[in-house]
DNA sequence: ATTTAGTTTAACCATTTGGTTAACAAAAGT
DNA sequence: ACTTTTGTTAACCAAATGGTTAAACTAAAT
């Protein structure tokens, strides 16, 4: 396929992988595909990567050392909740719109094998809740927000920012439109979920 | 494995395909695991089911059965919007924590293959949002909810009951608890996802 | 009792797939 | 100049995999 500049081999085949992964997960991803896509010889997948796996953790650790910065912004910065959650939002979604298949790729990897996140876990940069738990605590007891326990509403503002463009097909097929209006959505999303989310929680 | 009283063997194929289709996706599922747990001859499989494709459309047609008549409660009942949501949120998480694996296997595969949603579109008894879009619309002319758009309203309510299913593993690392811990933040959310969704429209 | 239709099995087959090897080319050291 | 290291290829390999076949078994119908 189009080799825009790809420097060297081994980028050309990390970018290959990335693109075959992405889409087809690891079960469904050919080795021989990669190869053609980086306009490379099959063997030279194993002298950079060793192996499928190998290949497929340096895709996976990528991808996630994406997506990892763009949580932690919600988590550890030090405005208030209701600018966290407006600012979190229209970012994410604008990342999102920018590499579509990432949430889907890396949730169905770690359905198919839960255990890996435990070595995600041990990266430092890794999401934690404990900072944001404090803040919700505070900012209730301050009667800025409604009760609610930290970890629900950090759950919904991912499955809020997230699910969509997880379940792409699915929404779709449901509210029967093309992708021209599904892509309108998800841009109108940028307002209307942090909209939503403040609404519940805002006294 | 258990073939606890599995009747007859076409029946007992299509529970075994289930397990391993839904746990391992078309692509990482084999032939052999799935006649080992039927308990039955690889050339059985082929004999009812002709071939993997169609053996595997007839577990994923049956998952989505499933899953279809759960989401028309939110669209076609007559109760109000509130009660619709309250009512849903209800069911349909209980639903799910008996079926955990299926809104993870129906989106993966649909990811894989969306044109494969098209047939089942042709299904009388497809969600469709039409009756919702009337509802939410005259709700918010008689001033009972605030404006949103009825396809966000309805994304939302999907995301936030079905999300939490599908990114379980990434859930539980983030928010650094077990399985017993997660299963808790399931059942409360029976009332806090219609608590937090209805706080956000109700006026 | 014998045919017939449906069910089940073991052995087999062709293809695909991840991975290896050996030869070769091109740089980089010396 | 020559030797070593690095990069690349084509051909090959063993294992796995979906699928087929022909024969055997079973039970009901004739």
């Amino acid at each position: 396929m189009a080799k825009t500049k790809d420097e060297n081999t081994e980028n050309s085949i990390l970018n290959a992988a990335k693109n075959v992964f992405q889409s087809k997960g690891m079960d469904g991803a050919r080795m021989q595909e990669i190869a053609d896509k980086a306009g490379i010889n099959k063997a030279m997948l194993h002298y950079y990567y060793r192996s499928k796996q190998l290949l497929f953790e340096a895709v996976f650790k990528n991808a996630f050392a994406l997506l990892a910065p763009q949580l932690n912004k919600v988590l550890n910065d030090d405005s208030s909740i209701e600018d966290k959650i407006r600012n979190f939002t229209s970012n994410y979604i604008s990342f999102i719109i920018k590499h579509p298949y990432l949430p889907a790729f890396i949730i169905q990897e770690l359905n198919r094998n839960p255990s890996f996140i435990l070595k995600l876990k041990q990266n430092k940069g890794f999401p934690n809740l404990e900072k944001f738990k404090k803040q919700v605590n505070l900012e209730i007891e301050q009667k800025l927000i409604k009760p609610i326990h930290a970890e629900q509403l950090f759950i919904n503002i991912m499955a809020l920012n997230i699910f969509p463009f997880v379940a792409t097909p699915l929404i779709k097929a449901f509210a029967n439109i093309n992708d021209k209006a599904f892509k309108q959505l998800m841009k109108d999303r940028k307002e209307e979920v942090a909209d939503f989310i403040i609404n519940s929680i805002k006294i």
